[in-house]
DNA sequence: ATTGCATCATAAATCGGTTTAGTATGAGTA
DNA sequence: TACTCATACTAAACCGATTTATGATGCAAT
């Protein structure tokens, strides 16, 4: 129940003033020409009582708030989970804090976030963006906001990024079940115009298309709700059983994806191929083993906090960075050539 | 860049004082009597500037934040990852924005994110324990702060908390493995004096006890580092080969363990039965499919903000509630009964 | 004795709200 | 007329910090 203590607290005991106390705790004090001895009575006195300044009446006051705000589209995807940790980590060890949040991709309810962040004084905004937020987002660059934006960037907006070569990526992968012998390769993915889906969907077309082959893509709306997912997943596999191989294009259509496969009593790679966009262990521990797109989690991360934290460093030129990074392919039983495609 | 809006500059605008403008914003002008035509008049121009109340000021002076602290072990780990989703939307529904934060079961890291949020005013604290942390916790409390845990307790403080029957959980799934006919059944798990850990071992040992049969306990220390897992683990495996069922006490360490296992090249369940604590799409995509004990995660997250709310209620009469949920154990190929261990 | 100049410290304004304790006005009443 | 009372609104204090502008003191130089 005790009170927490105040600067006049602290000021009080002392029968200093508190713009002292102030000038001392934020290592002003020889700028201020405070006397060495009566540093050290206020820093011991401070240690003794243990007060902490309410940063929330500092924040107020500065305009500055040491936090983060780090948006992705959902918290419980792995592949947004383990870039989260790691930015939290890198930010921790740089005084900063982070707040996460989770748009599911909802145009409103990232608005609203955007809001919250904004009148927490935030000072950086990580974000992961769904479509239609441009307006927003060139709101806050207008007033100066750090921003920077990862696995997907906004087409109109100039901002600092870091994405992986989704076109390349998937050009690769598709290649690679080309050469495997496949013929009838379908991306299933989730419909939507992000920067990223669409460039992962150009990557395979043209891969396609050098092989001469035709592309056969379905696009299922985003939910998180997995039995709307899974349903349409299912109704276009019983429909096109020509198919002998699937990209998926993230992670989490990956994992239903499979789970469609097992339920439809379908053998991979022998009576389907697969591989996916993203790499966890669902892929590895699988039988047999996925193919998976692995994009550089660790780099990733780092690129994306050390661009904020530079665009936060008051003293750097302010530049703007577009980061693209490529992803590694790494190949399993699920996609390789199997007596079937052989004989063929 | 044009400035934000503040309440002096809607008093202003309107030639009235900020004071009124705040009750009115805050739902008091029929209490203190403000005419309905003044009422109109503010609330059409904060609509038509778009202000936004700075919710550091009002923080600052009311001492609410309408924010809820949540520390999860580990944000990137399925488990908790789903279960803050969870809170997260149901405390958004009910105007709460949450701050999440991973502990990583380091008591001096999570010794400062309890300082942290403390000074960010946080309304209330939900916390997955790590041990060491009770003298903070007390203080919390001392002070009258709402503090809600799960997935563990701590011993000797009176908090509300929502856990699951790991006693029981485990007993089951050990009872199950002895009834398949398994004789040699070990459990590994992290080494913790964490409540959910000690119930699940002790589950586990009351279950061989009662089936006259031998623990083989292997504990393993938490680490992020996947590699310091698997070694102990493989080293375990390939020292005792008599094994012939295994049982995993989280999700993690299943899936470290499913791992080694591939390594080693051993079959399951032939070789060796596998059932996890925990239940998530490795273990539901695993070939064979992994037993696994589910927790009822959205049952969990529903307890857990439901018992915050109602703290944060000024309302409510103040009681702790302290909520155990029974698990799931879900059956799979992995722990079912196979022709050797028939024939034994 | 006065001025100039360090040196050490502080009073008061400020950030943007909420809340307490009033005030001004007019109607009703003894 | 003077007193109460309800109505409609407000000045000023406050939350806890930072920052700006301003003393007070002592000493050396004029």
């Amino acid at each position: 129940m005790s009170k927490k203590v105040s600067i006049v607290d602290i000021a009080n005991t002392l029968n200093i003033s508190k713009t002292t106390v102030s000038f001392i705790l934020n290592g002003r004090a020889q700028e201020k020409r405070i006397s060495e001895e009566l540093v050290e009575r206020v820093q011991k006195l401070v240690k003794e009582v243990g007060y902490k300044p309410n940063s929330l009446a500092k924040s107020l006051r500065t305009g500055k708030s040491n936090i983060i705000g780090l948006m992705v589209e959902d918290i419980s995807n792995p592949f947004f989970a383990s870039i989260a940790r790691l930015i939290e980590n890198r930010a921790y060890e740089n005084g900063y804090r982070i707040i996460y949040c989770s748009t599911d991709n909802d145009t409103e309810r990232t608005r609203e976030l955007i809001s919250m962040f904004r009148d927490r004084h935030v000072d950086g905004y990580i974000i992961s963006p769904p479509e239609g937020i441009e307006e927003d987002v060139k709101e806050l660059l207008g007033s100066g906001q750090p921003v920077v934006m990862f696995d997907r960037y906004l087409q109109d907006i100039d901002t600092d990024h870091v994405i992986v070569d989704n076109a390349f990526s998937m050009y690769n992968a598709t290649q690679h079940l080309v050469q495997q012998g496949y013929r009838n390769i379908a991306l299933i993915t989730f419909s939507s115009a992000q920067s990223q889906m669409m460039d992962r969907v150009t990557g395979y077309k043209n891969a396609l298309k050098d092989a001469k082959l035709k592309p056969l893509l379905k696009e299922i709306d985003f939910n998180r709700n997995e039995a709307l997912i899974t349903e349409p997943l299912m109704a276009f596999l019983k429909k096109n059983t020509g198919i002998d191989a699937i990209l998926f294009g993230t992670d989490h259509i990956g994992t239903c994806g499979l789970k469609v496969i097992r339920q439809l009593g379908l053998k991979v790679p022998e009576d389907v191929a697969v591989v996916s966009f993203d790499d966890y262990d669902v892929f590895k521990l699988h039988s047999p083993p996925v193919s998976a797109i692995a994009q550089p989690i660790e780099a990733l991360a780092d690129h994306v906090i050390s661009l904020m934290l530079k665009k936060l460093d008051a003293n750097a030129t302010p530049t703007t960075q577009k980061i693209t990074l490529s992803t590694n392919l790494n190949i399993r039983e699920s996609s390789l050539q199997h007596s079937k495609a052989v004989a063929e």
